[in-house]
DNA sequence: GTGGTGACGCGGA
DNA sequence: ATCCGCGCCACCA
């Protein structure tokens, strides 16, 4: 069943659309596991570096990046981010603007 | 078995 | 805005 959990998740991370974000307890929602953002993360730690899955469009509940300033990750994932045309400013996004919740 | 640690989130002070 | 506490658990020493 870990395996499903993690397909389904990992599946929900696919279909954020290029350009749009979302956060990890919206992932986790949207995947059908209400409440364990925590785990998102957990997988998501696995893909560091070039993304199999767009990891880049998963933040925190408020548009911030997860990782601190000066982490290297913060930087490559604001990277990433700005090359698919998403704004990032502080280390934060709209989420007005670029928010995705499903469709 | 036990305790600490996270790519989290929320509500309250 | 910021800080704290708590709920959530998978993982690891």
């Amino acid at each position: 069943m870990n395996r499903l959990r993690r397909q389904q998740i990992l599946d929900t991370v696919l279909r954020i659309p290029e350009g749009r974000v979302a956060s990890y307890g919206e992932v986790a929602e949207l995947a059908g596991w209400p409440g364990r953002a925590r785990l998102v993360g957990r997988i998501l730690k696995e893909f560091e570096g070039p993304a199999p899955v767009p990891w880049q469009r998963v933040l925190r509940a408020n548009g911030c990046i997860a990782f601190p300033e000066g982490d290297p990750r913060h930087d490559l994932q604001a990277d990433l981010l700005g090359q698919e045309g998403v704004e990032v400013r502080g280390g934060r996004v709209d989420r007005e603007r670029y928010g995705w919740s499903g469709d």
